[in-house]
DNA sequence: CTTGCAGTTGACTGACCAGTCAATATAGCT
DNA sequence: AGCTATATTGACTGGTCAGTCAACTGCAAG
């Protein structure tokens, strides 16, 4: 028998990894397996459901991503500079995906979110949840910056939902374009939504 | 027989509906044939294929579509206004949308384009057209503020593709959250991405 | 009247789908 | 060694998938 956890861990990654490049409806159980190289059997040992698995994946994918984030997002780093960090990593990540891949394929929460919102409401929960996640890194920064005095207040949360939109507008427009030159420049868009200060010349 | 076109037309709209509802996916060729009382030989003498079908389906959606684009974005409207018509229309049609299916269904043609950029050449290409279709009001509006110095002059079509990602991505929150709270401020976000000038009163 | 043709039908194919299950294997524990 | 949990297997089910096809229908032009 392999080490525990290898089968089930395997499948988390593969899973994760196809329905990114394709889609959740493109990628069956039984391709999941395949790559995986694990039994049918084995997997509805671990799994109740294809839709449980891809739930599964999706906090996975968190897990691995948390590190990157808690550190683009540090309350060490100067508000701003945060969603600086925040823009680079993500260009970067997208960057490689592309290369390895040869596909730009956005963000794998917001586009599952996104193809199963109207089907299956506990994935669709499960990507609001995410979702959330992020907003807490936005909203402290936004909030940070308004503290230092860097920009025009007005209720955090609202211009951290604002900012995290025109993100995840750009990573989608790239991944349709199939080209990263827009995501770029992400962070342009994203100090004009901060309204930034005119006397503040930082970046 | 039925009068010409009219297999074709309902099989148009019955699949536009439906992948819009669902997701490319999740409706089956047979599904359409369904709900469109139409025979599956019927079906693959108009349209060569599920993802043909889809194509020119997500085409006579934009000709449905564009008489509303059109009167938004005037020449005949002041600029800023026009962003505003445009938001307006926007939340009326979810707002409608959700009235009648229960759920936030979202801009179709990204929607689609999401979950297919990897997987279907064509049907990407074809969401790459119909955004870059949207971009030429959202650009032109912008050149038009530029000129009535309205806002800070930039790239407009720079500015117009922020813009327009920016609203893409909270359509696709709204989706997601099944809530159309974002999509009622989406205009505030429009405003700042534009770089209003300070005296700007407008709106 | 007949010939042609776009539109329509329904039965068909073979592949694939998610999910099931009883039998088997292996690990750690006593 | 024997016991029990967990892990694994591979064959199986019934349904659905996209797409095919030969035959049929009714209209219109010659």
């Amino acid at each position: 028998m392999k080490p525990p956890c290898e089968s089930k861990c395997k499948l988390l990654s593969v899973a994760s990894r196809l329905i990114w490049e394709n889609s959740y409806g493109a990628v069956s159980v039984d391709d999941i397996c395949r790559e995986a190289d694990v039994r049918k059997g084995t997997f509805y040992h671990f799994f109740p459901s294809k839709a449980d698995l891809t739930i599964a994946a999706q906090e996975a994918d968190w897990q691995n991503l948390r590190p990157r984030l808690d550190e683009n997002f540090s309350p060490q780093t100067p508000p701003l500079e945060r969603f600086e960090k925040y823009c680079e990593s993500t260009l970067a990540n997208q960057r490689q995906k592309l290369q390895e891949f040869g596909k730009v394929c956005g963000c794998p929460t917001i586009t599952l979110g996104s193809e199963l919102s109207t089907l299956n409401e506990s994935i669709r929960l499960k990507a609001v949840e995410i979702m959330d996640r992020y907003l807490k890194y936005f909203e402290s920064a936004v909030r940070d910056a308004a503290v230092d005095g860097l920009i025009e207040t007005g209720d955090p949360r609202v211009t951290a939902k604002a900012i995290f939109a025109y993100s995840q507008g750009v990573l989608l427009e790239a991944k349709i374009r199939n080209d990263l030159t827009q995501l770029e420049t992400m962070q342009d868009g994203m100090f004009r939504l901060l309204n930034l200060k005119p006397k503040a010349e930082c970046v």
